[in-house]
DNA sequence: GCCAACGTTGGC
DNA sequence: GCCAACGTTGGC
């Protein structure tokens, strides 16, 4: 059974040509610091997940693409460089705090912009859409999954 | 730049 | 374990 997830990225941190410019088309998701986020990215993701890449604090907010879950989870080595934005003093090698999948583009999409989103009653349970919504990784389910890809793909 | 919503921190 | 203060997110 596949499970589908929405994944928030800045453009100006990596874009999804920043995503299809990297070696192998893959990134390592560095830099979750939500305890959720994480959570689902250790004990629920599997390799294959699909994604809706999503640009989030930009001019245009809103799924640039489609991408998969590439690897396991494994710890984010950010978390322990003091030069880093990550940084987390609280962190430690033999404990680590946080964990990364690797993301990996399937393809470029036009970009589903937020207002388009929100105007599709069939996209209206999407966690994304909730007021007040600020996780970076949420689950999307089969049926949202399917009407994003009618609407990227008609 | 504003601000609402939410998560985290830390004193008690 | 409560909860006020604070920091962050992210659309607008």
């Amino acid at each position: 059974m596949p499970q589908f997830w929405l994944m928030k990225s800045e453009p100006g941190e990596c874009s999804i040509d920043d995503l299809a410019r990297a070696p192998r088309q893959t990134v390592p998701w560095i830099g979750v610091r939500n305890y959720q986020a994480r959570n689902f990215m250790r004990d629920t993701m599997r390799l294959g997940d699909g994604v809706l890449f999503y640009h989030s604090s930009c001019p245009e907010p809103g799924v640039a693409g489609l991408a998969e879950v590439a690897s396991a989870a494994y710890p984010d080595d950010s978390q322990f460089d003091p030069a880093s934005p990550y940084f987390d003093p609280k962190s430690s090698r033999a404990a680590p705090r946080w964990l990364h999948v690797d993301v990996k583009l399937v393809k470029k999409t036009r970009l589903l912009g937020l207002r388009e989103m929100r105007g599709h009653a069939a996209l209206s349970t999407m966690l994304l859409l909730k007021p007040g919504n600020r996780l970076s990784i949420t689950p999307v389910t089969p049926a949202e999954w399917q009407a994003v890809l009618g609407l990227l793909e008609p």
